[in-house]
DNA sequence: TTGGAAAGTCAACAAGGCTGACGTAAATTC
DNA sequence: GAATTTACGTCAGCCTTGTTGACTTTCCAA
């Protein structure tokens, strides 16, 4: 067993064991989003709205520019999809107060059903997999999603979890 | 502090816990993927490619329909992807000589130069992951993403480690 | 009052999913 | 030996969701 001078076992470093962890990566993300793509399929909606649906959900109130930043996509692209769920009445959109060009973002009563049904299924996944794994492997999880945020990702993660 | 009658504790399993753990996922995943991202814009290529060339890799010689089963795609979307990775000479398919219906799919030093720069981005924000987490972390991690996967996406990705 | 930021819109395009239909060669089964 | 199934490839067409570029409207702030 190699060692590290300071008496640290590497092997968990090993390209054969990063090859491990990105393959899991790859076939956990899938699981991740299965559930919730059924429920949308057929419902006219996508991945990109149930994402606009969650954040809006997290940060009731939140601004146009502020879910850009948060989702890393055009403005253009997210506004077809806000356009869709304000049309259909999942989504109220209003003038600022404060400032009027901004436009503050709202989930209906209508929205709040689907974003229930939605994370739901996710959560119901996530405690599955938390529950199998136990507290500390939960700890683990986390600290390595963490460190594999690019910073910019990480200071908006753990904005909303100040927030949560 | 709630306590579960067996006396562990059940906090981490809390609907607040488990939304950071799916917005950590959907931050670590963007993540995950912004290297190679970034390397195949403007070659050309894409997040499909990547994931041809990653599996084809790591099972030389793999079958088209294993391959299929593997990404979770159509055959038409996997095709339209490896067409263009044999006509630029990154992969090599060749007829089976037991089978001869199948194709077994290689990569060629010129695919394999592609991959090691994919592999070597990936593998490097990864490395740094597991190396900020620690070894007892990562272990928490693969725990937690694997209870995470569906049975069958499990499936296949225990064959790959075995091989691995 | 003017410059610039925030928001929205229109048009066009690309990647990469999907379905359905069809063709071919090879293997398997009857 | 004929019929069927399997593995693969391909054509056509559609959808979602991402992109860029150009333009307008609103409205805050220097």
């Amino acid at each position: 067993m190699a060692e590290h001078p300071g008496g640290e076992n590497l092997l968990y470093l090993t390209d054969e064991q990063l090859r491990k962890g990105i393959e899991a990566m790859f076939f956990a993300y899938r699981g991740f989003t299965a559930d919730p793509d059924r429920i949308l399929e057929g419902k006219d909606y996508g991945r990109a709205h149930h994402r606009a649906i969650h954040f809006i959900h997290r940060s009731p109130g939140t601004t146009v520019s502020n879910l850009l930043s948060i989702l890393g996509v055009t403005k253009q692209s997210l506004n077809r999809v806000l356009r869709t769920l304000i049309e259909d009445g999942l989504v109220r959109s209003e003038k600022g107060k404060v400032d009027a060009r901004e436009r503050h973002l709202h989930l209906t009563d209508k929205g709040q059903m689907l974003e229930r049904e939605l994370s739901d299924a996710q959560r119901a996944r996530m405690r599955a997999a938390y529950r199998a794994a136990g507290p500390q492997a939960v700890a683990g999880f986390r600290q390595v999603l963490e460190a594999m945020m690019d910073p910019e990702m990480r200071r908006q993660y753990n904005r909303l979890k100040e927030g949560g």
